[in-house]
DNA sequence: TTAACATATGAACAAATGTTCAATTGAAGA
DNA sequence: TCTTCAATTGAACATTTGTTCATATGTTAA
């Protein structure tokens, strides 16, 4: 009945039954925020050490090897995303990892590239 | 007794330690690239739409509602990063799902994004 | 209050990225 | 062979993104 309208290839019932099944545009885009947050190698490198222990900004940069600036810059975008969360000791601020679901998708990633 | 080029509020230990147990520079890269391939919405849609079943390009065209340029253009991305392999039927190219780590990373976001 | 220091922020720049449009390849049927 | 159609590719464009540099917060100690 609607077949009237199948041009091309296109197989209108697999079509539908993906469409189907296919999460929400927020969902995907959701999704999307948190591989992008991890897509960034100097920023995957932050969560990285983050894993082990709580780190404050310079030593977060020590460890990168990166400014101050630039970490403090990314440290932003991680929280915002909810995936570091920080408190205030005196001068410095401390960061750790905020959400266990990311550490187990950086440990599976993780696992997935070393075989 | 390295103690004294401690600039800044700087933990010597707590960075050195954390630097032991970084990955290389190339596992973080290998997994930044898989983070980034997923990143992008259309991109990650066209993956989501593959979990389901076996498609051709221009039904995944009509899933995603793209272009077939841009759909394929993606699809090289995907084949590069060996996230899809494909297979020709006649005039048709048949795209899956490559490897199943792929599979269990995108589960394990969607459960998170879905709490 | 002042000075010193750890972070944070804003503007600006260079580099990377996704889509569009046009042209090309490859396969099937006339 | 020629035509048609599915898919691919290349160039160009607009947009996004990460870093740098300079400046601004906010906290501590003098």
């Amino acid at each position: 009945m609607d077949d009237i309208c199948q041009i091309k290839c296109i197989d209108k019932k697999k079509v539908n039954r993906t469409l189907e099944s296919m999460p929400d545009y927020e969902v995907i885009a959701r999704m999307a925020d948190i591989f992008k947050v991890l897509s960034d190698p100097s920023r995957l490198k932050i969560v990285l050490a983050l894993l082990d222990c709580e780190l404050c900004v310079c030593d977060i940069a020590a460890v990168c090897g990166q400014t101050d600036s630039a970490i403090s810059h990314q440290l932003r975008i991680l929280r915002t995303l909810k995936i570091v969360k920080n408190r205030r000791m005196g001068k410095s601020v401390f960061y750790t990892i905020d959400d266990d679901h990311v550490t187990a998708l950086i440990s599976m990633s993780l696992e997935h590239v070393n075989h």
